[in-house]
DNA sequence: CCCGATGTTCGATT
DNA sequence: AAATCGAACATCGG
């Protein structure tokens, strides 16, 4: 579920973790950490203050004195702050005490999601590509790329390598605004000037609905995004495409469920 | 009941 | 280098 507008949101929900310390850490699900085991991570984790919460591509990063927890829902990760534990516990996987006694809890239905602990974030960098928001991804980046590459275009933008936050919905969402085909060569992109355009104005105002809740997207205690009666193409199978009427339909491209219009993305 | 699909990522294989 | 596939899991719908 979540893709970089919703990641985004879950950080501006946090942000009164800022100056909290981190008294102690529970946890019901082994797996929940990533890099290291459980038990040596209570151990690393213990008596931080978090100095700062930012996002690169779909990781939360939470700064803390001298190192980094990093959070990534994977698909249906909520990750909140509280006063109360919950009452239903069947998905919380772990949750954080903190000096004011509130809890950061962490739920996630599938189990894919976690935590990491580094000492520096250069594990991370090297890991994902360039976050669309980060001021070196310009219209020169991204046109001087794609003609590196030869690659479909979907399935460069799904590579977390290359532009990290980018996933299945805002993928489709992008390319038919930019009335490019997902199949199409990435290096054949005329208008790149374009899709730059519609790739920062698309994650902008789904920021601004605060994402798009199609199954299981909450943030801060339930609350759900609005950007899904904004969407043009990701599921709306056999409706009509918003700017010529044609039917959209639905394909697999890059091993992933994609709507595509066919008259307008050639 | 069984099968397929779900917004992510990783690693293996072609 | 690029693309596909299965796995990590749980849930839901047909």
């Amino acid at each position: 579920m979540p893709e970089l507008p919703e990641v985004q949101t879950v950080v501006n929900s946090l942000g009164a973790l800022i100056n909290k310390k981190i008294i102690k850490f529970s946890y019901s699900w082994e797996k929940v950490i990533y890099n290291f085991s459980t038990k040596k991570f209570k151990d690393l984790i213990k008596s931080h203050t978090i100095k700062n919460i930012t996002r690169k591509g779909k990781y939360i990063i939470l700064h803390l004195n001298d190192s980094y927890l990093v959070c990534h829902l994977r698909m249906t990760g909520y990750l909140y702050l509280s006063k109360d534990l919950p009452t239903d516990n069947r998905h919380t996987r772990c949750y954080f005490i903190l000096n004011n006694k509130e809890y950061l809890i962490f739920k996630d239905i599938r189990k894919f999601g976690g935590f990491y602990f580094y000492t520096s974030l250069s594990d991370l960098n090297k890991k994902i590509g360039i976050d669309p928001f980060d001021n070196l991804f310009n219209k020169n980046w991204l046109k001087n790329n794609l003609k590196r590459k030869k690659r479909m275009i979907k399935h460069l933008l799904l590579d977390q390598k290359f532009i990290c936050g980018l996933g299945n919905i805002y993928i489709d969402e992008i390319l038919w605004k930019s009335r490019i085909h997902p199949k199409s060569n990435s290096q054949n992109i005329k208008n790149t000037s374009f899709l730059y355009d519609n790739i920062i104005s698309i994650l902008k105002d789904s920021i601004a609905f605060h994402g798009t809740t199609i199954m299981n997207f909450t943030f801060d205690n339930m609350k759900t995004g609005n950007y899904k009666n904004k969407l043009n193409v990701y599921g709306r199978n056999g409706l009509p495409c918003n700017s010529c009427s044609k039917s959209i339909i639905k394909q697999r491209v890059a091993g992933r469920g994609t709507y595509i219009c066919t008259y307008c993305q050639q």
